[in-house]
DNA sequence: GGAATTAGATACATAGTTGTAGCTAATCCT
DNA sequence: AGGATTAGCTACAACTATGTATCTAATTCC
């Protein structure tokens, strides 16, 4: 019971998830690049003093942040549904690389300071719920029971679908659509693994 | 013959190039969000004044030096190779993102404010030679001369290949080699235009 | 209830970036 | 050769971010 509506002093880990909210927004409207202590601080409302007390620049604040995120949700294989299940992978991922997190991973890894200080762990808990993980997941529960041969699934055909998706978002600017994450699976994903071009129904 | 030897004063379109230059050397460094008037001038070796003169700020001289950016080579496809014609297309394709140009126009894509401020000229000027065009040229080529169905050269299928070059510099942060492209063309692309998963020849 | 902890409010000297201004001199053009 | 451009140089005032220091007061813990 530590916020009834109470407008009172911030400690611990309220302030700190305060902190780490005010650095993801920030990053999205200014770019790592850009961050500050300053910019920080105003956006959580709270002097410059208590964020040096913890972090000694931006981009350890951001790492943090980032660090204490929840992790994505999993993509759970169904019924016997292989192109849905793909479908759905693809829309978690989606859902997460629109969410404040996967959108400060953006930044980060094309800004040369922070993705020098991003560790080998950051990287780990970030890139796991991300590197491939989503579609693998589904690709390898099907594998397994034999739908489709398991030496096909390679590294570059559990990439497939995340990194098609990846592309759209760059080049379009915008989350694909249903219909255009359905056509990554069928004219791309399903090809890979045996289930011809014109295999529409896993 | 403007450049024999001599340290004299340079004007126009030589100390242009040379901002240009360093512009895309700046970016490299400390990233598009940090870059600085200043920091350009220092590294072109001109007074700021001189940048004032053209340019209001810093993005503005790294968007105009990208946009007098030499394009990038096309693929040609040569002889009756369809699957050493799509290697070969990549490889160009890899070349140009480990460039000055291809890894500033990455840092631009994930700055907020270099983003918006990216012209639908800049963009379709970048991205033509980017996009999409290295992998599809040599689809195009060979759908037309009927090695494949026409009909299979979706915009899915012609981004497979970059898509999944650019994931590749994205999670290893270094290029694929020759026989990770080569395992690209064979599991991704091929068998989307109806080549199965086991036809590594063309 | 009292001590320890820790957030909040200043304040400040330092350093870097920004635009602008004024002058000098090299280069181009005719 | 002479006039027009335009780069190079220097300076400066406004602003912002950086670290650090100091003091006050809210909260926690025992």
């Amino acid at each position: 019971m530590s916020d009834h509506n109470a407008r009172t002093r911030r400690r611990g880990g309220e302030l700190i998830k305060a902190i780490h909210d005010a650095v993801l927004e920030e990053v999205l409207e200014v770019g790592a690049g850009r961050l500050t202590m300053d910019g920080i601080a105003r956006r959580a409302a709270t002097p410059r003093t208590t964020l040096y007390r913890r972090w000694s620049d931006p981009i350890e604040v951001l790492l943090d942040a980032l660090y204490h995120q929840h992790p994505v949700e999993e993509p759970t294989p169904g019924a016997d549904d292989l192109r849905g299940d793909l479908i759905r992978a693809l829309r978690l991922m989606v859902e997460w690389a629109l969410s404040p997190a996967g959108r400060a991973v953006a930044a980060i890894l094309t800004d040369p300071r922070s993705a020098a200080l991003m560790s080998e762990a950051l990287f780990e808990r970030v890139f796991a719920n991300r590197g491939g993980t989503f579609t693998r997941t589904v690709l390898q529960h099907y594998a397994d029971r034999g739908r489709f041969p398991a030496e096909l699934l390679t590294p570059v055909v559990a990439d497939i679908g995340e990194a098609l998706v990846t592309k759209h978002l760059i080049d379009a600017g915008a989350p694909p659509t249903d219909e255009e994450l359905a056509a990554i699976v069928d004219q791309a994903i399903l090809p890979a693994i045996g289930l011809g071009p014109r295999a529409p129904r896993a």
